[in-house]
DNA sequence: GATGAATGAGGCTTCATTCAT
DNA sequence: GATGAATGAAGCCTCATTCAT
């Protein structure tokens, strides 16, 4: 499941020290495309971000767009790698409305990185693009699971097609709170926001247990 | 409300000509940012695309972002002008579902349209971004008011809060089915997702109302 | 025969200028090209031999490999143009020497762009290389036809083998005057050599012929 | 004579490794110089064939240009060696053959060599040029005693002008088989090659001889 | 002596924009 | 109004060379 990872050409040897090198570009990388998007971000600002020269830098990337992958899936482990927190085999509601808030949370503090990931990533290639849907996959599966384990309970009742757009609705409920933060954080703060939601979500899937128990 | 246009200087002075002219440069530009985003596609390819050479294209327009203003400007225009036909007025329940049902139609009528909006928006200057999220802001709005009259009409009960986050979360639902559609239309038709998520938005709604009466 | 043009892709449209801007740009690198060679040759350094920007020398050409083709198929073009003047078909001894004669002075007055193209022509790809070697088996062809008239009308008596063989000499004796003039030319002047080659070529056919007579 | 040796700098001292390594070096190269030519061959690439680190490819030269200097200068060393075999000395026509056999043999055995050392010589620096043209006269000049000592022995009789042409033709015959490969070696076997090179030689000798000797 | 990571000058090419015709 | 040739700043990337380990 972890094993998607598509190779990025090197000519340095030395793991660790890729790995350090990586994280100096990623971490440089993501405020510049904060700020000015990938295409309009240079390799020479990203090899003086990541504090490095350019030859430098290209000892650790191929090409520019390495670098745009490299940090969508870095960020995409970090949510994924938090995500992971989350207890999903519980089955109850609880379990539930607090994975959700978790996951409202690490969107709130990683807001930058999940913006930059969700404006740049359509600018991978057909290459790399498959690496990091796959990714989503992955965690809207999550959230699938999250909801299931409460069917697979009893706790509520619900048949699939619901629980796969119940999880694709909390996932992008969560990007939303990032990529229209403009228009959602003037009306409410992350709690109001979670709370709404939350009960939304719920009643939605209470009403419906409701509804399908008359049946 | 309908002034906000930002002008695109031109040193053409016939006004039909202008409006023909820019008619076909942003039909050719959507056909090329939908392949290659925005930032890959040069001003030969649009002034190619739209049937004249470079130098005319730069008689209608000043720098190349003034092509994407105007495409975005131009698709909201539509996304707009179609939902005006909805009936916001009304306040019940079933004219409540007919404008998400013509909506999420819209949607997926201008899929690409749309798409490229929401990937290439992001690139335009501070100059011409507020243009266009008033758009956005606008169109929320109409989801606003269709529910609010539900509720001045006393079909639902609830707070501004939740119908403004209610107007935010079929709006997105909205996009969602366009710029998720590798995820979603391999699972639902659009019928059955017009049918799934209207009944998860009643679901909550009604549910809301009933705890809410209850206090 | 002279169909064998491998096309260079331009943006400009007007055929005499792509002919005049192309003329230019030859003129500029032949001097370049026999100073420092093709590989230490800057694209900027073409450009400004030729009298204009960077930007115009790639609207008439698309990789400065097409610049090196572009010579070597001038070359090739001037040197068989000048050939061309050449009687063929007379089949005397007379015309023989004189053919051999004008193709030595015609290396020598284009000595230098001789040695660029021999030197250089290496360099094109494997894309390119066919064209220009087409135009050698021309060039060898037309000593083969010069000899074979000869031949034909019972000056000289030879198979085919040794023609084809003479011409190669031949062709290859005028390059040495170009390729080793730093040898050659500190021990004969052009006439000289002219005369000695030419003899001894001639003596080795008439050699050649009377041996065959005697079987 | 053989004192002709360009040094180039080292860092190290073993005289016996520097040879060991240098001979690595020369022995890649060959193979990447005949594929990609000297420009395109990258120093790394230069390393790996060698079978070490770029670093200390460094350490057995000053600059890439040393590389080229110490493939030709070996592949001249290497051509040389060979034709020193050749008994110079004898001035029979029986030997002239048997040399010019010898040579073409050569030639023919290294024709990557030969190909390589004929392209990129010209690459090398006006520092280091001199050297190995030094080691084509004295090639030629091998040729111009074998001839020469034949006249010496009055087996043919010829101007000292002829003698040093003769030798200089001889000589560019001999690589015209390596580097004209494309055209000859589709004609002609190698012994056909040399059996028809000698005879019109050789009657351009003769031929040359009879004239003489009637004035 | 050997290694290979680091450097940055410099090469090739693109492309938004202008302007003479 | 329309055209398209001209421009050159600026971008991506390579690679010879160095030097700390």
């Amino acid at each position: 499941m972890e094993r998607t990872k598509r190779p990025v050409q090197t000519s340095v040897k030395d793991k660790q020290l890729i790995e350090k090198r990586r994280g100096e570009m990623i971490r440089g990388s993501v405020q510049l495309f904060k700020q000015k998007g990938f295409h309009r971000t240079t390799t020479r600002e990203i090899a003086k971000a990541a504090g490095f020269s350019i030859g430098t830098l290209y000892e650790y990337i191929r090409t520019k767009e390495d670098v745009l992958y490299l940090v969508c899936d870095s960020i995409y482990d970090q949510v994924k790698k938090r995500l992971e927190q989350i207890d999903l085999e519980q089955g109850t509601l609880e379990s539930l409305k607090l994975g959700i808030s978790y996951y409202f949370h690490v969107i709130d503090e990683m807001q930058d990185e999940v913006l930059v990931m969700y404006q740049e990533a359509k600018s991978l290639s057909k290459d790399a693009l498959p690496y990091v849907l796959q990714k989503e996959v992955e965690m809207t599966g999550m959230f699938e699971t999250l909801i299931q384990r409460c069917v697979d309970r009893g706790v509520i009742e619900m048949s699939e097609a619901y629980v796969h757009l119940l999880a694709q609705n909390i996932f992008v409920q969560g990007q939303m709170w990032g990529f229209r933060r403009w228009m959602l954080q003037k009306s409410f703060t992350l709690e109001e926001y979670i709370f709404l939601q939350t009960d939304l979500l719920l009643e939605g899937i209470k009403g419906y247990q409701k509804n399908s128990a008359l049946n």
